[in-house]
Formats: C-alpha cells, structure tokens, sequence
DNA sequence: GCGGTTGTTTTGACTAATTCAAAACAACTG
DNA sequence: CAGTTGTTTTGAATTAGTCAAAACAACCGC
C-alpha cells in the first residue's frame, strides 16, 4: 500500500499513524469517506464503505469512529434530533448550522474572531474547554418547500 | 383545584391554561418538578413524579414534555453523550456549560450582548432562527477528582 | 351541575442508535 | 518472519425515544 508517485504522501494514512493508531483498510476508507462526505453518521458511513469493503459491520465503523475522536482525528457532531456526526475538519473553531426540516448540516466559520465564543460571563467554577455554536435554521431547499406548503 | 388564597395565583396552571393546553395532574407535577430541578431528563422527571402520581408511565412524560416544548412553555437541550434535557426557563436566550466527566448541566447568560451569537458570518441560504450555544467543561468537583486520579 | 367533545393519558409493542464483550485476526516491531 | 499488541468481527444487549389504539378526564356550553 505505497503511494503511487512521489508526489504522493499518502496524506490519510500518515495522518492515522501520526495520531499512534494502526493503519488498516477500514479505517482508511472511513477517514477517505469522511473527506468526501462531511458530517456523515456511523451508518452512513458504514453505508459508503460497505461496498469497497463488505465483511464491516457497523460496530467496525463505531470503533473506528470512536478511535478516531479520541486522536481527534475526527470531530464528533451531535444535531439536535438526529444520530451523531462526524467531520475531519478539526482544529479550526467552527461552528455549525442544521436545518430544522431536513437535518442538513453546514459549516460556518466562527462568528466574530473567536473570544467571545469561548468565555461565558459566568461559569460557576466550571473550567471551560470549548463552545459548541449549533445554529438552527431552515436550508434554501426547505425554505422553497415549506412556502409551499403552508401558504 | 382552587388556590388556598387570594394571594396564590396558582402560576403552573394558569401557564399551561394560557398555552391552550388542558390542566391535568401529570402536567402540573412536571411543570413543577422541572421548576425545582431544571436540566431534567424525561426518565429523571419520571423518576421524581412517579411516588406522587403511580400510574404514571415515561410515555406519558414524553408526551407531556412535547406538548410543552411545542407549546414554548418548556425548552429542550440535548447534551452530547446524554439524554435530552427540559427546563423551564424560556425566552431568554441562555445557554449552558455541560461537565464531559458528570453531564452536569450550568446555565449561562448569553455571551456577550446577543448579536453575535445569532449572526453567522455566512449562512449559505440558510434562515438562521436561533443559536445554541453549548460550552464543554469539567465542573469542579470533577475537576478535583481529575486531580487525585491523574496526577 | 351535567353531558358531550376533544384533547390526554395509558398500555403495549416497537425501532433506532449505540455499547459491551469475547474471540478471530492483522499491523507493526525487532 | 514471528510475536505482541492493537483492531476488527461476531453476536447480543441496552438505552432513548416513538407509534398507535383504547381508556379516560378536562373544559365548554346548556
């Protein structure tokens, strides 16, 4: 499993090795969807992998998953209302916005430089990490529909 | 099912009258149960009401809960990694610091001002109706038993 | 106050999402 | 190339929440 040319690095795999994890073929096809297919679910994933690879089960892909969130490899996403997300982008402070109707999922970069989003007024001796921003809106798509639907 | 006094107007029922819903016993005792115990899940609320109310089942709370949540009486939260929480403070644009370790759950006033936390800086077509804005942290109890374990 | 209508709750079953555990297996080290 | 250790498979179980139909009770109008 060499790259092909030099010019090559075989970004996925090193990416894997680099976070102290074996590289093997699942994980690189899920790692592979997921650069595809931001903000995929374990099943849609184990859905997108399971024709390359059959013989995985979705317990692999949660495994995987589970793995690769712990080498923050992989960021999770939990959207109101539906299963668990999961997206390569790491390391920026990003934030998201899902549509109420469809469950879309979107990027957004971090609203107004980053400090705000990251220190509440008062935290009540709780040592903050992280702020998760989830906006919930309704996607163009779904804006079409419901005008339709309702007047 | 009278106030005692003049002096009680009996607030739990005259809300949930006000949203157009029926006034019954199940509903009174988790609109109360969720004043004095906020970020409830629905198992723990019918943990709490079930000694008062027998014969009362979870399906019920759900119901109860969906009904409150569609009418804007309650709002819901759904921590990553635990069950959907309810509480009754609405209409004040707050958000929450969750503890990774407990699932704790803390109110925080909004952040700064409210602008920023409703405008993304690219929406994409979507409409954006509101933000939730979840902080990850360690509390400080579990901050003090982080210490004894690791170091 | 009483009865009917309509909304609520109960009962019971069911699904989706995720986790646990043990055995089979394969990647990397030396 | 063999051993060690981490990974994946297999199979089952659990948690959280949903759906539907029947029993029931709150509220409106008389």
């Amino acid at each position: 499993m060499q790259a092909a040319a030099g010019m090559e690095p075989d970004l996925p795999a090193r990416a894997i090795r680099a976070a102290g994890l074996k590289v093997t073929a699942p994980r690189l096809a899920v790692l592979e969807m997921l650069r595809g297919a931001p903000h995929s679910s374990a099943e849609d994933i184990f859905a997108g992998i399971r024709s390359a690879l059959p013989g995985t089960s979705t317990q692999a892909v949660y495994g995987i998953l589970s793995a690769f969130a712990a080498a923050g490899l992989v960021r999770r996403f939990d959207p109101p209302g539906s299963p668990t997300r999961f997206e390569c982008r790491v390391g920026d402070n990003h934030h998201h916005i899902v549509c109420v109707r469809c469950r879309a999922v979107r990027d957004v970069d971090c609203v107004v430089g980053q400090a705000p989003c990251l220190q509440p007024s008062d935290d009540s001796g709780f040592v903050v990490f992280a702020a998760e921003v989830t906006f919930n809106g309704l996607c163009k798509t779904c804006q079409e529909q419901a005008a339709h639907t309702e007047v």
